[in-house]
DNA sequence: AACGCCGTGTAAAGATATGTAAAACACCCT
DNA sequence: AGGGTGTTTTACATATCTTTACACGGCGTT
């Protein structure tokens, strides 16, 4: 289950909350300044942060704003009730929710797993790992290709254009956003660069038993790598 | 920029609420009852839905459920400042967020903004699920169709266009959604197409047992996918 | 019932997009 | 310069989509 950082400088609140979110099945740390929780939540460990907004020392928008300057890591804010300034400036500084404080436990329970479901197939979270589907494995790091288990040799523009297509695999890719981001270079009239690679990459990948591309055509669109 | 639907029966409110939302630059659409809510909503048109608890008829609670059970669509919601019950039971069933009214505008525009920035690049929002009605499944995530249990081509825009019926199943769709969805381009006067593509679909599905076609025609609107 | 209007069904022609082999080009290396 | 590799362009075949054209059927009117 995910882990949490719990950051309240209130430590009969935090022991409190922590036992409750545990009991929800949770996995739950507890610090109480901002120093430590920007510390903590930028190690990767954590699928979330409660964050308390008024703590003695940095503040909550303080620790808030740093996390942010390194990773889009999910924050939750805990603010005085009522307190818009806060609840605003938290927001805009891309926190993803906040709760009123004292809060209902139940509540705060609700809103992490809504944060969660949202953010739990979030690719962009995720940048550097392995990108798996079905029987294709790409690794951006190494720009090596699995297929079968087996490796395979693929040019570096076929690499890019296959990587665009996996990060958003079972869903379509327009030509345009594969010409910038693959062949780094807008589309053009007339252009079939795009086309021509696909073919070789299929070619390459040949096909599934059921006959079919693993790479499907959306016409009038671009293309899309099939899903699991 | 992004379009949002907006649903209180409230009518002066709406009428604030919209102007101030196309300042900051929303298309903005407003309704007034759950069922032109759930029905816009589901037109695949809107970024977001603004959605009010308190309304005569079909309540917002109502009216999301009914919303989740098609779509992922992200949703707003407008409660009563305090009204914990239904923030609760809002987040529960998958609200996206909840701002207590009466509200500041500019919180408003805040969240909203909050959420589309998750949203936009969360593969999520599409919804990947197979679509099953009677003997036709589509798997959007592998653009593959399976019409009693096996595989049948369907060229990539008919595949769109089944898919976008399927999606409202059983209830009718009109050509203009058909064609913005499925065809990607407004309908045209004299614009044929669809009714052509909708031909070779019910060549390609053959008569159901009573002899009808799975697609009915409903006649000055468009067409309908029949049900289980 | 007979008529006309309008929307729909569908075959077939016309227009457009895609698949792909091969030529042309660009770049590196020796 | 010449060869090798990888990319883009060209050219043509094919697949797919849109338009056209006409037939049919519902529906309201006479």
């Amino acid at each position: 289950m995910s882990k949490l950082l719990l950051v309240d400088d209130d430590i009969e609140l935090t022991n409190m909350l922590t036992e409750y979110l545990e009991r929800e099945g949770f996995h739950v740390t507890a610090v109480h300044n901002g120093d430590a929780a920007v510390r903590e939540a930028l190690n990767g460990d954590y699928a979330l942060v409660v964050l308390d907004v008024m703590m003695p020392g940095m503040s909550g928008i303080e620790a808030l704003s740093r996390i942010r300057t390194h990773s889009k890591l999910p924050v939750l804010m805990l603010t005085a009730r009522g307190d818009d300034i806060d609840r605003i400036i938290g927001l805009e500084l891309g926190a993803d929710d906040y709760v009123p404080k004292p809060c209902m436990p139940r509540e705060l329970v609700a809103r992490i797993r809504a944060i969660l479901r949202r953010t739990s197939n979030d690719t962009t979270t995720t940048n550097h790992e392995p990108l798996q589907t079905g029987a294709l494995t790409l690794y951006p790091e190494k720009r090596q290709t699995l297929w079968h288990g087996q490796p395979l040799e693929l040019t570096s523009t076929e690499f890019n254009l296959l990587e665009v297509l996996a990060r958003q695999a079972g869903q379509p890719v327009s030509k345009a956003d594969l010409s910038t981001h693959g062949l780094g270079r807008p589309l053009t009239r007339y252009d079939r660069s795009i086309d021509v690679h696909m073919s070789s990459i299929r070619h390459k990948l040949g096909n599934l038993t059921d006959g079919r591309s693993c790479i499907q055509t959306v016409r009038g669109i671009g293309y899309q790598l099939i899903g699991e």
